[in-house]
Parts: structure tokens; C-alpha cells; sequence
DNA sequence: TACATACGTCTCTTGTAAGAGACTATCGCT
DNA sequence: AGCGATAGTCTCTTACAAGAGACGTATGTA
């Protein structure tokens, strides 16, 4: 069920039988938590990544006492480590456009009540990297490290700004412009909504991932024509026209804030 | 005896020669990178851990191309990648007392004005999980995941509440009794420090990381008897006892709210 | 121009870690 | 009790990754 399209962490599936690198397993592992995003205990852990049980054992144990991992609770699960979360802050500090776009998006959902993120993109993949959830009651707000499929929203349309159209055919599977109700894209009617958000400079789109809500996103540059990341807003899709424009007018407003100048 | 106590990332020092798992040469490169807490060359990573160049080269371009690392600008140095920051957030997302606590931890600041922190036992030594600036002009604060001798803090007398007397002589070495201005502490004055903070339920230390210091500490406990987390705050050395023992007050209440009911 | 360093890639060897699988608990179920 | 899963440890083999080091390039500097 989660086989997707991803195929996993490694690019190569090699078939069976043969010896997998340590390092190889250990980022799966990894990779495999972020997907299940809670405590697993190792057994499982070795059915999911798809690596003997005892090299598995062995490599939590070694990430365990490392820090990366810590057993869970009850005793035999295991989840990712304070380690991972040190680590994880040192990246926060040494990247400026990080630590103020998450100030920028905390600000933007306070100001607007509507649930504001910064959207990068993740080897390929269209990542929430910072969310903030707005103040109406119903949106739960996706989780931070949330992988989308690009064609799903309006940031990914702004993100692939400048990528030759090459290289968004290689990002963009099939499975990918599936909607989760099942509806299909078109490749190309996605390529023109890129040309078309590079030029207006935001992008906008409507029920695309669930019916209820609508998505405002402006790009964020970190160098003439390339954007590094996105702010958006996601909003009731029956949102008024002049709001959804005053929204629109804020959002640009703060992500060219955010750009480095060029 | 399971608690791997001492021989942390660094216990490498087995002579020269033998080969190294390729697993461990990433750890000491992460922890290297959290030490030296900026992007830096290849060729120099090689030599701060100590491997061969040939093998950094391999291992970083896994790491890279993984997300867990990234190039820095320039495009020859590495640091943190956004992947590392993604299983960060979802540590702290899978746990209630560092979240809770970070919220406190800034809360606390805000109202005091004073630098404020969250501690914890990272693998036998103290580390700041987080802290809050406070408003105060000088103070530029210490960083998120800097690690400090247990014995120079007052969090540190909390945290080995209710440890074995071996266990802590384990923990602690020789130089961790050497205060930065070169004072050197008792290993039994320190044990004694631990079992009156762990009575009196708080404690505090003057002047000991630097002059112009000092350092009130509260438990936080995750059971009966256990504590998982310190909060402190970090106040001038001439804080009048009033406000000091006001402080305390407001520390030990706030520490008690992230306590597990036990 | 020569010399010294550092970067990045590549090849080949061999020490060793990944993996298969046996073994022993310890559960939970009937 | 008997049966089937699952947890955790241990041993042994061999496929393969770690490492040494050569090579080509790009600097800086005498």
C-alpha cells in the first residue's frame, strides 16, 4: 500500500538475496520512521525496511547507543532520538532562510487565522517544512515533513519554476498526477499552470488535494529566478474573492520579505 | 552495564589501522559537524574524524544524497541537511515533555526577562535540549545541543538524583571537575551536591561556568523518583535573594506543570 | 616556471560486516 | 499441555565495502 510510486530510499530495487550496505539499511530505517511517525518495535522494523532481522538488531542497537534512535516507552520499540533533534536544530541555525521563514509563517497564520506553511523542495519531492495551523477549528493541519505529490498543489507549480521541462517530467510520475479523488491531470495542463505561476508570481489552487479547502502560495527566491521555497495558505475554498486576493497580497508581501535580493 | 556509559561517539582511539564500519564513520562525521557547528570541506571532515579521505568522500556523497547532509553554498563544504531537520521535528512531535517543554521554556523568558533553558542527560552527559534567550542585553545564550560537564551546572546536580554513587563516578571524569577558571571541585562535594539537591527539590550554583552567573535548576520528572529534564534559568550573580527566591519559585511550580503525575 | 597543497575521481585488495539461520526464552491462544 | 508467534542473542561464511594510493586538475605563492 505504501509502495506508491516511491520506490523507496534506494533508486536501485536490486531484486533479492544480495548484501545491502549498513549505511544503506540505517537510512532506510530512518526514512521508514518519518513515513510510520511513531515508536515500531524492531522485529516490525525489519519486515518494513525489508532487512534480516539480525542486522537490523544490530544496526538500532548501534544507532541507539549513538543517540539517532532511543527505545520507546514500553521497552522494545524504537523511534528517532534526541540526537536526531540536535542535529535537526543545528540545520535550523545555519539556515537563515529556515529560521525566518518559519518566524514569517508563525506570524502569517496569527495574523490571518488561516493555516500558513513553508514548502521546499525534498529530493524531488514537494515537502511541508514548517506549519503552522491556523485557528479554525476543523483543519488538524498536515504534519511538518508531510511529502506531497508536486501537481497536488499550488506550491509545487511555483517550485519547479525554471526546471527544464525534462527534468519535471522526471520528477512527476504517473502516480503522481492521480488526485486523491481520483481525478487525473494532464502533464501538460501542469507544465502551463509552471509557466503560469512563474509569470504571475503566486499560484493558486482549488480543491485539488481534499474539496473543502483552497491553497494561496507565493514563491520565495534565493537568487534571481530560483525559488527555494514557497509560503502558502490554505484556506475554505469558499473563501471571498477580495479576501482571497487580500490574502494573496500578504503572502507576497512576506515571501519576497523572506527572498534573498537579486 | 547496559548503559552504554562513557564510550560515546569519540571512543574510537582503537591505535590506527583497522578498518572502521562505515556506519560509525558517519557517526563521528555528524557528531564532528555538531561540534564544529558550521558547513566545512570534505577534505577537512576527513581529518576531524580522523578517516580516509577516499571513504569520506563515499560516505558524504551517500549522506548528501540522502538529505541527511547538504552542500553548503559555496559548494565544496557540507553541513546539516533538511532531512535531519524533518526527523528532528518529528522526535519533538513524538514527544510530549520536549514539546511541552520548549513551550515553557519560552513562556518562562518571556515573563522573566532571564535567559531560560531545558536540559537533559544526552548519553551520559548534560546537554541544552532548549533555551530562550531572555531579554537581558549581554546574555548572548548558549547554543541549542551544547554540552557542558555535569558538575559545572546545577541542572546537572538534578538530573543524577537517584543514581548509583558508581554510576555517577562513571559519568563523571577528571576534567569535568575542572571548572573553566581552572578551580577544580571534589568528586565528594559533588556527590553531596546531588543528594541535597535531590532533597531540597531545586538548586543552585554561583559563579562556576563564569563569574558573572549564576544557575537556578528545577527537576522535571517523568516518575516516581526519576527525573527526565531540568528547567533553569540563567540570572546576574548579584540577583537579589528576593527575586532568586521568587524564581525559584516560579521555576519549580512551571517544572512541576511538565512532570508526569507520579 | 616550478613547487606545494587541496580537491575530486578511480582502481584494486583484503579485512570484515551483512546475512542466514540456529537457539533460547517468553508470550498468547486453544 | 501443546502450538505458533515474536523477542533477543549468537555463530559462521563470504560477498563486498573500507581503505591505500595513484592520477588529473585547480589553486596559491615563491
Amino acid at each position: 500500500m505504501q509502495d506508491g510510486n516511491a520506490p523507496a530510499v534506494s533508486a536501485d530495487e536490486k531484486i533479492s538475496g544480495s548484501r545491502e550496505k549498513g549505511l544503506n539499511r540505517v537510512l532506510e530505517i530512518l526514512e521508514f520512521l518519518h513515513t510510520t511517525q511513531r515508536a515500531i518495535g524492531i522485529g516490525d522494523l525489519a519486515k518494513g525496511v525489508n532487512a534480516p532481522r539480525s542486522t537490523t538488531y544490530t544496526l538500532v542497537r548501534s544507532l541507539v547507543d549513538a543517540g539517532l534512535l532511543e527505545m520507546a516507552g514500553d521497552g522494545n520499540r524504537v523511534y528517532f532520538g534526541k540526537k536526531l533533534y540536535l542535529y535537526g536544530m543545528d540545520y535550523v541555525r545555519g539556515n537563515d532562510l529556515l529560521r525566518r521563514g518559519r518566524q514569517e509563517v508563525d506570524n502569517l497564520s496569527r495574523e490571518t487565522g488561516e493555516t500558513s506553511e513553508l514548502c521546499m523542495l525534498q529530493s524531488g519531492r514537494y515537502t511541508i517544512v514548517h506549519s503552522s495551523p491556523g485557528t479554525r477549528p476543523f483543519r488538524i493541519s498536515s504534519a511538518t515533513g508531510l511529502q506531497i505529490p508536486l501537481p497536488w498543489t499550488a506550491s509545487g507549480r511555483l517550485l519547479l519554476a525554471g526546471f527544464q521541462q525534462a527534468q519535471i517530467e522526471d520528477m512527476v510520475s504517473e502516480d503522481d498526477l492521480v488526485l486523491p479523488d481520483g481525478r487525473r491531470l494532464l502533464l501538460n495542463d501542469f507544465i502551463a499552470d509552471i509557466a503560469k505561476a512563474e509569470a504571475t508570481g503566486y499560484c493558486v489552487t482549488s480543491g485539488l488535494v481534499d474539496a473543502y479547502t483552497k491553497c494561496l502560495a507565493a514563491p520565495v527566491f534565493s537568487g534571481p529566478g530560483k525559488v527555494e521555497a514557497t509560503m502558502c495558505l490554505v484556506v475554505p475554498i469558499d473563501t471571498s474573492e477580495e479576501r482571497t486576493g487580500s490574502l494573496i497580497g500578504l503572502l507576497r508581501d512576506r515571501a519576497a520579505r523572506l527572498s534573498i535580493a537579486g
